[in-house]
DNA sequence: CTACTTTTGCTAACAGTGTTAACTTTTTTA
DNA sequence: TAAAAAAGTTAACACTGTTAGCAAAAGTAG
């Protein structure tokens, strides 16, 4: 039965195709552009062939929140290794993380900022913990190695300052100018560092 | 001519139970649940009567990320008012902001969320400027009073790491127990006014 | 008090959206 | 070649924001 094989090559490169038309619309006009008529037309089904791939639009969304996690921890993960010293390795990955976000606006909001009504599903997405994984391990490294619950708290504020930073200037609500964006970010990480052992 | 007057004031009852209405639906349901027809009904007039008040859906969410910084920033202001040092205002200010992030969570949403395509518009706000006031006094003084570039770095560098504490918070990404929340709130304020004169 | 003007509110429609039920066509299996 | 299964289609439902055109009410002037 090598047709249901086929079959099965063909499904996925339906569905993939689905995702890439997804990524155009998203990229080219926003996410809140992106509608299921749009993806059929430019993918040559008609509307419902897009829900016999995904439940609703919804799962596409998660779709491109893991597909996002995963570029994210790819780049946290080769600006890691650029260093050995863990100290260096944190920044690397800040600069990393913030050049993510600004670069890849649209996966970011998604991520983040449409993703809040999905709060019980956002635990069972194995790639956010990928990208946690590697954050903590340069922890751990800085600490002295042993894994205690400081980690996971220096953890959560290393995200969040991350985090604060790269949203709070995307939505650009007091204009800072480019150059001062990178000292803030530094400004940040230092203080983060500096304060490590305590 | 009484009679423009009173007119007037029924305008603006009438306005006022609008956005009263949105803001019940808002509470109750979230902001997406939000509709004009919804508005129509909860005030007994018909659809397009909104529209006499408010150009667009967008028009109203403005004014609910106005009010929402009015009461961030009092909230800013009691919490400042408690303290004389600038080190411990600053330290009241991190845990009201806090406070507010998690028991107006409707409110910051669309605050911050929501607010990304409005971001020209987002300047012109002048209820953003009066919270970053607060802050800024209180970091003025912590530095000893001139108003430097730094100030103005470090005031970026406050607010990102409060709303990404929030945010991230709120998205519950990696599930931190509610205790640890608020160890992570003091971690990240400790390292920011440690690193305060560098 | 009547006639005119302005304001106010309504119905109905347009152009979208996500989602699903029912039918047709094509493809595979027996 | 006939039955069964899969794939794809059209058409509809129930929403959404937004607007044009018309009816009714209220205020103003003669």
């Amino acid at each position: 039965m090598a047709v249901t094989e086929r079959r099965l090559k063909q499904r996925e490169q339906q569905k993939e195709s689905i995702l890439e038309a997804a990524r155009a619309i998203m990229l080219k006009e926003g996410w809140p552009a992106v509608s299921i008529r749009k993806i059929a037309e430019l993918i040559g089904y008609s509307l419902p062939v897009v829900y016999n791939h995904f439940e609703n639009k919804d799962a596409i969304m998660e779709d491109f929140i893991r597909h996002g996690f995963i570029l994210l921890g790819d780049a946290a993960l080769a600006a890691k290794a650029q260093s050995a010293d863990p100290a260096q390795q944190l920044k690397l990955i800040a600069i990393a993380y913030y050049d993510f976000a600004l670069s890849h606006r649209e996966y970011y909001q998604i991520m983040f900022g449409l993703g809040v009504p999905n709060c019980d599903r956002a635990k069972e997405i194995a790639e956010i913990g990928r990208f946690g994984d590697i954050i903590i391990s340069s922890l751990k490294q800085l600490q002295g190695g042993e894994c205690s619950p400081q980690t996971t708290l220096k953890f959560h504020t290393f995200w969040s300052i991350l985090h604060g930073l790269s949203s709070i200037n995307m939505i650009n609500l007091t204009a800072a100018p480019g150059e001062l964006q990178q000292k803030v970010l530094q400004d940040a990480i230092q203080g983060f560092i500096m304060n490590i052992n305590n």
